[in-house]
RNA sequence: GGGGCCUUAGCUCAGCUGGCUAGAGCGCUACGUUGACAUCGUAGAGGUCACUGGUUCGAGUCCAGUAGGCCCCACCA
């Protein structure tokens, strides 16, 4: 089974392709991802936000499962018992319209079907279909507990939809009224507030004349749907409206339907506003519906749930689409004289957020929840503190919602969904209405016939329990006890109303505690123009496809490093290279970095602790940087700051590890300085390589494990998934060996900088003179001298009191003090150098002059914080030495 | 109409509690295969941190306003 690698049959370019699978086949093998509640001390749950059963996997899942499975990942290496429960959402509209569109291509409607046939058509679907996208959630190195692996539908959650409804009734909290709702006229169901979308079009509001159905004389009203006229049953006036005073209590004959409606006053309407008038509608507008309670008007529907004109409207339009008589109306107001003007108007209209068909307000019998009662606690728990929001702004836009919550229309006139667990008696003289946790048979007062109630609750309805009915509510489970509360929940910002504040509600009220304590709002993943992914503009991204082409870590590495939190992050669908080419990149260089110094590692330098070790200045360093590294990733994950996090870890690796200290040490590697410092090297190396595979594991899981387990003595048995996480306390550190190398690289900068202004080719070795410099720069330059050598082409390294009189060169003075001397001979040019000192001179006079300013602002001595002042100190005294030098260089070049 | 956000290098973005001589990646320029990596290396160019005021010893960072852009909520016909 096991099988020991050396790191020298490693491909010098990263496959992901042949290793990924490989991988996450083992790591089910293993049951790495389950957690028993039983024995779990410390557990970390995250409950997936359930895609919909129909949905295709698309680059907003990519984001969003990349960063919950970042912090299950961490907090299991950590040692936590993290699980993260998997699932899918019924999602009754989309679904249902789904099926409906399939057996349509048969000729085929839901009512041919009957509805215990059609929904057995959709199971069939779903069972087919359903779990397609949560196995695409494997190819990108997810950690879910599939075997807790959940539906909306399931028998368990839909026992907690009953218990919820019935509780709520109970209480009073669901009632069924007859109120205006958004409907889908090509859904046929009723929508929630926020399942209409909002959004404005470019309308007209047409000037009607309704003539006073006594005497002369006519008022005017404005509408923007002229075809709601017809079922029009009063005009309004604001009761203080000075020049309509009069009017209130006389009649008015509707135009085109003959009947005579009254003048009413009502404070809604706005004197401002056009003409003062407001024609009210009750049956298909809310404020009109309002308007006609108070007054008592009659209610008359005129379009019906198909959206075309009923049979109460006057024959020539009975029947018509409310599109069509709306054309109609108009040309026939023109025509009759009574059209006084059409005049542009843009407002905002309603669309289903299914089929983006036109919403119509309509009167209609509908179950709602009272919200009210409910969001106290939800915006009392945010106020407290105890539910957070990242990035923070967030949380005003929720305290917003819920200080102005409106009840919740829950009923959908859908066959696919929750049936309402309503009953009503059909018996003559009882019609009783009975809410039951079981299926009734016969009515419990009377024993006459019942009938449920046709109609399913709304999806969210099922999925504002998800985090506890995943766990076994309403029974008192042990996976209940242990596992709720969550603790992250990750999800798109447009969800905050539709599922996150419900999710707090329904867990107060239901559970008695909050569902999670953190919430992560991730950015919009758009196109390189900046628009919105999307089916019908084609300018998606194929998780799937970026996993084939650059690896499933590559991805997730893109996806949390490219931006903050809330922010939208901008892909190229045309071009995934110039997106993903980071991630890739960076995977193949951590690759290479291994691969080398899996060359060169014995088991016994893995084993080796650096305290035991013969540490040089490098190996302090290095150790040093990595103890600074472990801190800050851990801090950013810690604190959901994950592209932080990401970009640590890539700076630590690449820059520090892979830019110097490998070049470093490559000749101790080779034994060129003696054993002692070979294992030095080696066993530093592998401690760090170690650690910085485990901090990149949680945002690439594959390459880091299967690197993991090439390291000398490890097995394909070993595995990075339980950690332990570095301990960044453990890991020694050196301010002085910091210190020490900053001036190192300076000088190696300083060296290769004067080779590229002089043109000195590459393969050339040059000498160099250190003038005059100080400690710890001179140890460090002694101790480092080999490694110097051969990073910055030098011949010869030596040291001087001054500058080699008379000798022609390149000069640098040094920040960290003194100077650097690069004997040129022929190749320098006089003219240049005196260019680069006054260029330098004036840079850094400017510098100390601020700095000076400061030092001398009494203000500031007393008000900075000590050591701001000491750095501004030590700063001034820096850039003091150095213009002094360079004043010298100056005069030493003499004047051009 | 209400609420929130954004405006930092050619592009995409960092910059949390004010101390910055403002960073990264990509792109660009020049040079380079010194056996981990050309999916690479070295050096470099490139920014009045949208604008105007204010607070402060000190502002990219806080406050107010202006301009432009975005998002969410909303029943002005």
């Amino acid at each position: 089974m096991s099988e020991s690698r050396a790191g020298a049959d490693l491909s010098p370019r990263y496959d992901p392709s042949g290793i990924e699978p490989v991988l996450y086949r083992r790591w089910l093998e293993r049951n790495a991802f389950h957690v028993e509640a039983d024995g779990a001390a410390d557990p970390y749950v995250i409950a997936i936000p359930p895609p919909n059963v129909t949905a295709a996997l698309h680059m907003g899942h990519g984001l969003n499962n990349t960063i919950q499975d970042v912090l299950i990942r961490f907090e299991r290496m950590r040692g936590r018992d993290a699980m993260w429960i998997p699932g899918t959402d019924h999602a009754g509209i989309a679904t249902q319209n789904v099926v409906e569109r399939q057996i349509a291509r048969d000729g085929l409607t839901r009512q041919d079907l009957g509805r215990e046939a059609f929904v057995e058509r959709v199971w069939e679907w779903v069972r087919q279909y359903g779990s397609t996208i949560i196995s695409q959630l494997e190819t990108m190195g997810c950690s879910c507990d599939w075997e807790r692996t959940r539906f909306t539908l399931d028998e368990g959650l839909s026992r907690a939809v009953r218990e919820v409804f019935v509780r709520l009734y109970e209480k009073d909290l669901v009632y069924r009224g007859n109120y205006i709702i958004h409907w889908c006229p090509r859904c046929h169901t009723a929508l929630s507030n926020e399942e209409a979308e909002h959004r404005d079009v470019d309308g007209r509001l047409w000037h009607v004349r309704y003539p006073l159905a006594d005497g002369d004389g006519h008022v005017v009203v404005a509408t923007t749907r002229p075809e709601t006229m017809l079922g029009d049953t009063a005009v309004a006036v604001h009761p203080d409206d000075e020049r309509h005073r009069g009017l209130v209590g006389r009649e008015v004959a509707l135009p085109l339907a003959g009947r005579r409606i009254p003048i009413v006053a009502d404070e809604f309407v706005d004197p401002e506003f056009g003409s003062g008038f407001v024609k009210v509608t009750p049956a298909h507008d809310p404020n009109d519906f309002e308007i006609g309670r108070r007054h008592d008007l009659p209610e008359v529907e005129v379009i019906d749930g198909d959206g075309r004109m009923t049979g109460d409207v006057p024959g020539p339009y009975r029947g018509l689409d409310r599109f069509e008589a709306r054309r109609r109306i108009v040309a026939d107001l023109e025509a009759a004289g009574l059209l006084e003007a059409v005049v542009p108007h843009a407002h905002s209209v309603g669309h289903c957020y299914r089929c983006d068909t036109v919403v119509e307000p309509r009167l209609s019998l509908q179950w709602f929840v009272r919200m009210q009662p409910l969001a106290r606690p939800a915006l009392d728990a945010y106020r407290r503190g105890d539910l957070r929001f990242h990035p923070e702004r967030f949380g005003a836009t929720y305290e917003h919602w819920l200080t102005n919550v409106r009840d919740w229309c829950i009923s959908r006139q859908l066959w696919w969904g929750h049936r309402i667990p309503v009953w009503y008696c059909r018996a003559e003289g009882c019609g009783g209405t009975h809410v039951s946790r079981e299926d009734l048979e016969r009515c419990p007062a009377c024993g006459g016939e019942v009938e449920q109630d046709p109609d399913v609750l709304d999806t969210w309805f099922s999925s504002w329990l998800w985090p506890f009915s995943t766990l076994g509510w309403p029974d008192e489970t042990d996976d209940l006890r242990v596992f709720y509360p969550t603790h992250a929940l990750s999800t798109a910002p447009e969800i905050l109303f539709f599922w996150v504040a419900r999710m707090v509600m329904a867990g107060l009220e239901f559970v008695g505690d909050l569902p999670f304590t953190d919430v992560l709002l991730h950015g919009t993943v758009r196109d390189a123009r900046g628009r919105r992914m999307s089916k019908s503009l084609g300018n998606g991204v194929d998780p799937l496809e970026v996993v084939e082409r650059f690896g499933a870590d590559a991805m997730r590495f893109t996806l949390v490093s490219s931006a903050a939190l809330g922010t939208d992050l901008q892909l190229d669908h045309e071009d995934l290279e110039s997106s993903f080419r980071v991630g890739r990149n960076f995977a193949n260089k951590i690759w290479n970095a291994a691969r080398f110094a899996l060359g060169h590692l014995a088991a016994d330098d893995v084993e080796r602790r650096p305290a035991d070790l013969d540490l040089e200045l490098a190996d302090r360093w290095i150790l040093d940087r990595f103890g600074r590294a472990v801190d800050a990733v851990t801090d950013g994950i810690a604190r959901f700051r994950l592209h932080e996090a990401a970009e640590e870890a890539y700076r630590f690796v690449w820059n520090d590890l892979c830019d110097w200290y490998l070049e470093l040490v490559k000749g101790r590697l080779n034994g060129e300085r003696g054993e002692a410092s070979r294992a030095a090297a080696a066993g530093t190396l592998a401690f760090v390589l170690d650690g910085a595979l485990r901090l990149l594991h949680p945002v690439m899981p594959f390459i880091t494990e299967e690197l993991h387990c090439h390291l000398p003595g490890r097995t394909t048995e070993d595995t990075l998934l339980f950690g332990p996480w570095p301990d960044g306390g453990a890991v020694p550190r050196s301010a002085e060996a910091a210190r020490a190398f900053d001036a190192l690289q300076e000088v190696v900068g300083g060296v290769r900088r004067l080779r590229a202004d002089y043109g000195i080719d590459p393969g050339r070795r040059v000498d160099v003179v250190l003038v005059d410099v100080p400690q710890p720069l001179r140890t460090a330059v002694e101790q480092e001298r080999a490694g110097l050598l051969s990073l910055a082409r030098i011949a010869e390294l030596r040291f001087a009191e001054a500058a080699p009189a008379g000798e022609p060169g390149a000069h640098l003075v040094l920040a960290a003090g003194g100077e650097l001397f690069l004997p040129l001979q022929d190749l320098v040019d006089l003219e240049r150098e005196r260019e680069r000192v006054a260029e330098e001179l004036e840079r850094l006079a400017g510098l100390l002059a601020a700095s000076r300013g400061r030092l001398g602002n009494q203000r500031f001595l007393e008000g900075a914080p000590p050591e701001v002042v000491e750095r501004e100190r030590e700063k001034a005294v820096s850039l003091e030495e150095r213009l002094v030098r360079l004043r010298e260089k100056r005069a030493s070049l003499g004047e051009a």
